[in-house]
DNA sequence: ATATTATACTTGTCTGTACAAGTTGTCAAT
DNA sequence: ATTGACAACTTGTACAGACAAGTATAATAT
């Protein structure tokens, strides 16, 4: 998965933190350490240490070094572009996935159209699947694929995994997402389907984009308030906007 | 307050994008052009570059460039950790803070330990600011200032910006935050003071750090879920967990 | 005992070089 | 006109060296 070799220090130091051979409140080895370890230079090193960084699993201190921090697996952030299957089996949960709908359509249905107005005229594959949990149905995904970049979607890649297919058998780059929660009114339908009492779901809507900077997939899923759980690590911004 | 090379480049790389001066859709100048214009190393030049690519202001294509992301001001990720005073600034709101309490606590008041059992016993201030915007109470904030690391929190920072207070007077040094955003049942006060008509809310609940490791905040903050809005940019992680 | 200094560690920052790899346009051969 | 090779750009990755700055320990001077 990691090709370069910054890539495959990091994932070995995020597997060995994983299985604890790094605990939580213990120092990493020095980055001239690591170098011998790795028989890397020290700008490799710290290349790798950063993404961890990123990612909320260490924190370097000047002077002292790089120390692992306490995130277990429930406070592991869930942000990124995590796909349903991918969250599945990270999580080790028994899910389902039920394909409600699947069908090409010439311009974006009426429902993404409030929150994506600027593909309008779009061409696309039309996905609707709901996800059980312990036979629980506890989201709603709406998916809207792009054609182009999305030539076909086969019902069973719907059924599996579309970013598996998309990325292994299209060899689509996917790269980023801007998303947006919020908390939104839904109809009858969807009250039904997730089996709620009232009215209010938590609505997650995203653009999703290639490497290229195209765009290729719109989503809104909707969630049950009372399952929904959205975990995020965040680092203080030196950065002013 | 960017001190480094490679800070004082992304800055103004930042501030020249906010002014459109380079525009989404076009390409920033070349690395080599980049190295000229502000006098760099292409390392450094890069290091910046990075910077914006993580915050979503920019792409970066092998073998052409670097394209500036259309990202306007309201899908600019809220996310990282922004005091509310900072977002009103940003974001150019006229929005108003009422302290409903401050004091000190020798152990975590009732309504924290749900959600931070592990500081029960802790020292700290207990602080509650209700957000009006437009008039309009939009948030509750519920803050606990662990106390150490924290010796003192005058009326006058509370009402005005506590992270500017314990930045510059305290010398703190925040660095990173977890947080869950969940939807969950109020009581009749958080109800009435929200205007609500029914008893949900959306909560965030984070616990924020210093660069040492050092928890120095618990924050509970109750959303209208009306008003609520969380925007969030996201880049596919190579590295599995 | 206390304070100071030296030192050996740590991470932070910046530079320069080298080569790999993807993109685009030019020019020549067909 | 089409193709193909090449050159000139771009970003991606890795290396080695140098110095700054923060931390901790031990030896030293007071």
């Amino acid at each position: 998965m990691a090709q370069s070799k910054v890539g495959v220090i990091a994932q070995d130091l995020v597997d060995k933190i994983k299985h604890q051979q790094y605990k939580p409140g213990d120092y990493l080895p020095s980055e001239h350490q690591l170098m011998d370890l790795y028989g890397a230079s020290r700008e490799t090193i710290r290349k790798a240490l950063n993404s961890l960084t990123e990612l909320g699993l260490i924190q370097k201190i000047r002077g002292k070094g790089s120390i692992v921090l306490n995130l277990d697996r429930y406070t592991f952030p869930i942000s990124g572009i995590t796909s349903f299957a991918e969250l599945n089996n990270q999580l080790g949960l028994k899910a389902e996935t039920k394909v409600l709908l699947l069908q090409k359509e010439d311009k974006l249905p009426a429902q993404f159209i409030k929150y994506f107005p600027e593909e309008e005229n779009s061409i696309g594959f039309h996905l609707e699947r709901l996800r059980l949990i312990d036979g629980q149905a506890d989201v709603l995904d709406c998916d809207y694929l792009l054609s182009p970049p999305v030539n076909s979607l086969p019902q069973e890649a719907a059924e599996t995994s579309i970013y598996d297919y998309l990325e292994n058998k299209q060899k689509l780059d996917i790269s980023y997402a801007t998303k947006e929660i919020s908390v939104c009114k839904i109809d009858k339908r969807i009250q039904d389907l997730l089996q709620l009492d009232n009215d209010l779901a938590v609505l997650v809507a995203s653009r999703n984009y290639l490497a290229n900077t195209t765009k290729f997939q719109l989503t809104l899923s909707y969630h049950r308030p009372d399952k929904f759980k959205f975990v995020d690590f965040a680092r203080r911004k030196k950065i002013k906007f």
